[in-house]
DNA sequence: GTTCTTGCAAACCCTTTGCACGTCT
DNA sequence: AGACGTGCAAAGGGTTTGCAAGAAC
């Protein structure tokens, strides 16, 4: 296996102790789309991924990937982002740990970006207002240096 | 007029020249949609404004509430927020510049706070990448300290 | 007068849900 | 066997769009 891939097998552990912790069911759908989230090893939304895995001739349904991806991210294997966008993206958490986003507002080009401070803020914001940190989102919106794309005055 | 209400004259100032910069016309109804989001000063979503100024005697449609709130979000007056729930918030930018929000991920409470270390840091990674730096969306997730509503181990 | 904006309703997209069937325990 | 999960299609909610009437230039 490639030394860069994510780690499934405790991936695939991490997600089965909170199966059986809430009490969920080991279903094979539930690790095949792990499985294949792994894989793809990069952002994706819900639509994507059913693509994805179509073509590579699973048949599981919306519905089935829309409620995995929901109890992904309620373990924290998976990251759920909301940029500016209709649908929502997921990543792995271990795939980049804690890195973030910047965004183009005129192209929407998104770069990622690890900036360490940010986790100590996180941490400490957090605790002085009594609560337990877990993770963070931080989008910076900014202005691309790409003259062709960004630096019209176009009405869009 | 209350001192703790945002500078209505400077916002439409900001936004008439936006709309004779990018040559949109100036309507009676994307001013009175100002008008009335400087008056809420909060967060809102687009149907909530959109009730606020029907229970206010505007007549209003949809159509155009989403239309002007893109164009004041295109020209930072708004800052558009993508938080968990379906709908997108706005908020005016010079209502608290630069503060962030924390979101406990098992009851939805969510609590600004202001961190100016975050400022820095958006400006140096925008900088790094050769980006020019416009605003930033910190969102910090954690579990909030109500043992009552957030210390069970419930399958939701 | 021409072009842009508005309002309405329908369309649209992403996501969730109801129901019958299949699978896990 | 019983309960839960899946697949399908339809419903749902937020947002966008097409078109005719109205306002801005």
């Amino acid at each position: 296996m490639p030394s860069s891939s994510p780690d499934v097998e405790a991936l695939k552990q991490q997600f089965s102790d909170f199966l059986k912790r809430k009490q969920y069911r080991n279903t094979q759908e539930r690790y095949k789309v792990l499985d294949r989230i792994a894989e793809l090893d990069r952002h994706f939304s819900a639509d994507e991924l059913y693509v994805y895995m179509n073509t590579k001739g699973d048949s599981v349904s919306r519905a089935t990937i829309y409620s995995t991806l929901d109890l992904l991210t309620k373990c924290s294997i998976l990251m759920k982002h909301r940029f500016q966008g209709d649908s929502a993206h997921f990543e792995l958490s271990s795939r980049m740990p804690d890195h973030d986003h910047l965004i183009c507002v005129e192209c929407g080009r998104i770069v990622e970006f690890r900036a360490e401070e940010i986790d100590g803020i996180r941490d400490t914001v957090a605790k002085n207002l009594g609560f337990k940190p877990l993770t963070h989102s931080l989008q910076i919106f900014a202005v691309c240096p790409d003259p062709v794309t960004c630096e019209h005055n176009g009405r869009d």
